[in-house]
DNA sequence: GATGAATGAGGCTTCATTCAT
DNA sequence: AATGAATGAAGCCTCATTCAT
């Protein structure tokens, strides 16, 4: 009996997200994916349920590495600040390494006819939380300072400065360690 | 000679908004906006010569109505802070009175179909860099702070928090007062 | 009692022959004719039941003037060549004075959405068989030639000619006076 | 795998040329044309373009093959009178076996909505200069015959003679021998 | 008489999904 | 298991025609 190939599903998967970062969820056509990774129309259908389904489990599997990095990042720091480094050269190295990532997860979250994956919103309100409790308990971050602020600053802020840097919305973008520096300073300054 | 009807026009444009709130710019089909309208499917191609300049209208309408403010703000007041307040006071007040306006916004500015006028893209570049350049003088804002900057805090953050909060994604809610005062902190923090 | 506006109407036949012969029958809509004739939507629904009547009567009145001409010339002539000889020059004549004409009245024979007049085909019949009886009495058209074979060539050579000549199809092509006697000369033979 | 169903294919362009010998290329929507053809509304789009290179591919294979066979005969005869037989035997032919053929093209050739394909004009210019060659060459066609004249007539007045006769246009009809002979000599008569 | 605002049927086309092989 | 042929609902848009004024 021959097993799934699991090298069909990659192609699959890795085409998803470079033709959503062309043309949005909704510009994605399944035949010119199909096309692309080399399988047939009617292969994806044997896996996921619709569309949908396989756009969600790319986007998951993304943002999953992108979250446990973070809470791996919340085990070993003892300051928030560590944290906030972690996640901003994360996402500037990634952006490097895979420059589409950022720009796919970003265009998702926005996207009306894409439906978030409600693991994702679980963990990002847990690490939220415990990036909260570390930042008060360490005095970094003011006591009014709630869950939303930190998603407001934290996780908002370095994913929209990449993606307008990668869009060359910013005109006077100077090296990468200044511009990392600076991202830190502002989310921890927003929540002092 | 039948008199123009501009209640139908009227109706059109506040079901965009209504309808693009609830289903994205592609999601939202002509024939279902001329339905809840109560116009004929073909009205609107006598104002609009297609989907995507009716959509932008309405949007160009509502961001205008914004950015003047912010720029009227920028005449009037001497101190960064005081635009920062207007901001975020102008977004709470009509987040109270047109609940869906700045859902509406948020959702197309991110929406791959839809084209964003340039219009409010040069608008957002200058407030932008008057409100820098205040924000230097008065020393408000540290030196290192750059345009890309200033619309990464101050333009997003409060527009995302209200995002966030009629989606009830906050939890702990609190005055709008509070909300505001805090709000207004983080931001000017921030770039501190 | 106001009158008919007859300058309106007149204007609005002129208008459809020009617009007919610059994008057909179908492509011709009523909203452009009736803003470049200057006259509202509704108007022609006044006197035209709908938009096959407006361009049957055009072309009615169009192509009667032609068969009026013939019918006359028939009168006048004691020889088929030199009837030819007249359908020919008013031919060159009108494609210099009004070259749309016969392209206007070409691209409607050929066009499908288009009733053909029965008045006209009855006319063509008539004149065919007055023409036909003159040649073979004076000797001119052989015995076996019939009503069809006038028309197939006397009406349609001449025509197709000057159809050709103004597209451009026509690359070496003579003085007006030479293209004449070999067109008469073309359509004589044929039938000798 | 489902095999492809090859006659859905011929069926669609079979039902094309009925549909545009009842309707022209505009009033053949292709809906009609899908139920006719019993396929579904977007199957064409599967093997062409849109509409217009449908109805292109269907006249380009019909008037190919009338071409060709002109070519033949250009080959083999050498005198043009044989052509001309050959080219009136062809379309007699063909009116019989497929009585829509002639008139689908016709009706295509001035349908102002129609893309004539350009690899047709060729054809066309070049068999008329070969013919006019011959003819030339052979005494049988007069020194100022040109290319034009040699369309106006060979190719034009049998063609339209058919169109006539299939409508009904012909009153006095002969046997069919007699009509071939009768049109060929008009044809060599005219450019004698 | 005249207008032109408004209609809505119908046109072409796309594409997620199904299913026979 | 895998294919890709085929479907048909739904999308956007046009325009001849109507009718209230």
């Amino acid at each position: 009996m021959k097993p799934i190939d699991n090298s069909k599903i990659e192609r699959i998967k890795k085409e998803t997200r470079k033709l959503i970062v062309e043309k949005g969820y909704h510009g994605a056509s399944i035949a010119e994916l199909a096309r692309r990774a080399q399988v047939s129309d009617g292969y994806l259908y044997r896996h996921y349920k619709n569309k949908s389904e396989l756009v969600q489990d790319v986007f998951e599997t993304q943002l999953k590495t992108f979250h446990d990095f973070i809470f791996d990042s919340l085990k070993r720091r003892d300051k928030a600040i560590g944290v906030v480094e972690d996640i901003v050269h994360f996402l500037f190295k990634l952006s490097k390494t895979e420059p589409d990532a950022i720009h796919f997860a970003h265009s998702l979250v926005y996207d009306f006819e894409f439906e978030y994956p409600q693991s994702r919103s679980l963990a990002i309100d847990e690490m939220s939380k415990i990036l909260l409790k570390l930042g008060k308990d360490t005095g970094e971050f003011c006591d009014e300072t709630r869950v939303i602020d930190v998603q407001l600053t934290i996780l908002t802020i370095p994913v929209k400065f990449i993606e307008y840097s990668n869009r060359g919305y910013c005109s006077d973008r100077m090296s990468d360690d200044e511009e990392m520096r600076l991202l830190v300073k502002m989310c921890m300054n927003a929540l002092r």
